[in-house]
DNA sequence: CGGATGCTTCGGTCTGGGCCGTAGCGTCGC
DNA sequence: GCGACGCTACGGCCCAGACCGAAGCATCCG
């Protein structure tokens, strides 16, 4: 067994307001700066360097140098799947009261965002039951399913799986629980690779200091052309 | 989003040795009192009767009252699982120095024990790889399948998973990384399913005080003969 | 009923660690 | 080179919370 030590220091780390907010804001897989966490966080700079040496030492983030700025962003996609695991227990636990916290920027990020790397909301869950829909995956009790042709069907749409990332251990296709929905969307490789997907094609643009994303106009035609989603919510 | 602040309060709970040690010796899905959770913590009664409140206070874990001792378990198999992800994080963010701590306990533990409520180490993924041969079950990426006549063949081998549970959101068949043998074992509904028969056959016992268990000679002779498994290890 | 056992509550001590102000180091732009 | 900027290291303050001893409840047993 690993000492329950490293256990405990894990959740330590993890059980901070401060880096708990820090290592949410790099939920979407982007890597932010020192100072711009600090913000998030709402502390100092040199309390958030402090934060940020600790998490980084026990290979939580990973830290990258640019001139005089240092951009930390996750470690691993196993490092976001925890923080999925803990703020899924986080919304369980909670006693039901009030549950939608309907705020106007709240709503955008129900509506689309990114879940570390790949698309959740009701974009996500729209996007997963149309695949599921055309057969190309499918969920079993939890597990994921690509049918034999999927991948050669989605590069087909111009969607095609990372290559370089197949030796990895990340799962190719795996369900991963939408908070706002409360039903699984498509997460893993193949999530990534759709994400990145649309990104590219800027059906979805980023909005700025925030997981939301905002679906263009083009990125509506699209949904509607390739996935024959008309409206989301 | 969820609350970043709930997300620490989660993790504030695990971050604490004495909680961390009592949550990892609850893993194996059995209740224990108060009064054995201070000894596996190392604290007194009193100390511990504080911990456990909180514990329970959020969620994490439940507890039933008999007669003048209170049993407590963890709360859902979604706990077990944050407390799995915690643990894979530890022991992947480790250095890698020293990895085999081989105790003469130890040893017991990574031949066979369990993981929540299904087998692991050893004896764990042999049996999920016997599975995989047989063609009753199989993992792609990270994903786990079900064999269209798996649950048939299984139920002819007198496995038969809880029906009663069918309708809970918890996975069917789903992989979960082995950290002493760093390959996937057989978790889920099925996972369950295989170990409560391991049991109930008599196949394995539960060493005292430990999630490991022994393999009794009876329980070697099924392997044999009905899984082909000759030797473990 | 009285004692033993298991557990919880209360009160008080003490340490770990979060926080910021100040200061120091490296990088960029003028 | 010089100042501005981003970040980190150090020192000191302060509080949350972990811990135990003592005492209080509840339950079981003789």
């Amino acid at each position: 067994m690993v000492n329950t030590n490293r256990i405990a220091e894990i959740g330590l780390l993890i059980g901070e307001p401060a880096r708990a907010a820090m290592l949410d804001a790099l939920m979407d897989g982007r890597a932010l700066t020192a100072g711009e966490l600090a913000g998030v966080a709402g502390i100092t700079p040199q309390t958030a360097s402090g934060h940020l040496a600790r998490l980084s030492d026990a290979n939580l983030l990973a830290v990258e140098r640019q001139g005089r700025h240092r951009y930390h962003r996750l470690a691993s996609a196993e490092v976001a799947d925890l923080i999925e695991s803990v703020a899924r227990i986080a919304a369980v636990t909670l006693p039901q009261t009030r549950r939608p916290v309907t705020g106007p920027r709240d709503a955008q990020m129900r509506l689309a965002r990114t879940c570390y790397d790949h698309l959740a909301g009701g974009l996500g869950v729209a996007v997963t039951d149309a695949l599921v829909a055309k057969g190309v995956i499918a969920f079993d009790d939890g597990a994921g399913i690509v049918a034999p042709d999927g991948l050669d069907r989605l590069a087909a749409l111009g969607i095609a799986v990372d290559d370089a990332a197949r030796r990895t251990t990340r799962p190719l296709c795996r369900p991963c629980l939408d908070w706002s929905e409360r039903r699984p969307h498509l997460a893993g490789r193949l999530g990534a690779a759709v994400c990145r997907h649309f990104l590219e094609r800027h059906w979805v643009t980023r909005i700025a200091d925030s997981r939301a994303l905002f679906i263009t106009p083009k990125g509506r035609q699209a949904l509607r052309a390739e996935f024959g989603i008309a409206e989301i919510g």
